[in-house]
DNA sequence: TTCCAGGAAATGG
DNA sequence: CCATTTCATGGA
């Protein structure tokens, strides 16, 4: 085992792990203490996440990150939490809007990652009309009945499960796991992967609305889902997915930008949430989902 | 029991 | 093109 030590000096703004891991846009992380919720503080916790074959571990230490792994994840961790992302800049530059500010205020060190595209992929399929926390759970037992194993520290750690190896699983497998209308969604989607139907490599490279109409091709993927796809395993900053909880929001807080379709209300917000819209919605999201409101 | 969850696809006009 | 209906599952 390694371990090392990202200093807080690296990190400009710092990151608040808990709260950037629990909020949904990832689901590939476990809190060692199996408790999830933005209850509790990150300080000191371990959070376990794959990556390449490989198990890497961080915890909070005085604003930087310690880490422990089967090889040095610096890199890794840089990319997908999103660390070198100078967050007071980013924050400075949200609109002036009461939710926003509400928002800005209690999660300071919330960040936008960029967590491996396949995962997310098949991590927001699942999301259709499912309550986050069981999101997390179907994406681990995916993970554990279908990922390689990976033998860490006296345990084994499941990697997510290839398509090839979810496109080989019947609809019935997957339905028992508790899938339900999205059992043929996954199936579909991981043999389009498989037998190179999407060409997922040219999409980081599209103009956004096109990036995001690009990726409907795939079985289970509407506008809302593709929006995820990229805003949290892309890098790209437009993206506001339309789903229950920002659309509630703009209903209540940007009511002049709500529009006949999905395209049409997502340009209007857009415009609306500063020059990373992603940004801007990770925050209003996650504070409207625990409670938050614009006091 | 009823309602709802980070929606999408199928159907009907 | 837009509007309505259907689709599983589990927790409150």
């Amino acid at each position: 085992m390694k371990s090392g030590h990202v200093p807080a000096s690296s990190i400009p703004g710092e990151i608040d792990l808990r709260t950037t891991l629990e909020s949904g846009q990832t689901f590939l992380w476990q809190p060692e203490d199996g408790s999830h919720g933005l209850d509790a503080g990150s300080e000191g916790e371990w959070f376990q996440t794959i990556a390449d074959g490989e198990v890497i571990e961080v915890s909070e230490r005085r604003g930087g990150l310690d880490w422990r792994s089967t090889t040095d994840p610096t890199a890794t961790l840089r990319a997908r939490l999103g660390l070198d992302a100078n967050l007071p800049d980013i924050r400075n530059a949200f609109p002036d809007e009461p939710v926003v500010e509400a928002a800005k205020d209690r999660f300071t060190g919330l960040r936008l990652v960029t967590e491996p595209v396949v995962p997310t992929l098949f991590s927001f399929i699942l999301s259709a009309q499912m309550r986050i926390d069981r999101i997390h759970r179907l994406v681990t037992d995916l993970r554990e009945h279908y990922g390689d194993p990976i033998e860490w520290r006296d345990t084994t750690v499941h990697a997510f499960p290839t398509p090839e190896r979810l496109a080989r699983a019947t609809e019935r497998e997957l339905r028992d796991l508790g899938l339900g209308y999205r059992a043929p969604y996954v199936k579909a989607t991981a043999e389009l992967l498989r037998d190179g139907g999407v060409a997922l490599d040219s999409v980081p490279s599209m103009p956004y609305e096109d990036a995001r109409d690009a990726l409907t091709e795939f079985v289970g993927v509407g506008p809302k889902v593709s929006d995820c796809v990229l805003l949290f395993g892309m890098g790209f900053e437009e993206p506001v997915p339309l789903d229950t909880w920002i659309q509630s929001a703009i209903a209540e807080y940007f009511p002049d930008a709500q529009r006949g379709s999905y395209g049409e209300t997502s340009r209007a917000i857009r415009s609306r949430l500063g020059p990373r819209p992603g940004y801007t919605q990770t925050y209003v999201f996650t504070h409207l989902r625990t409670g938050g409101s614009a006091e």
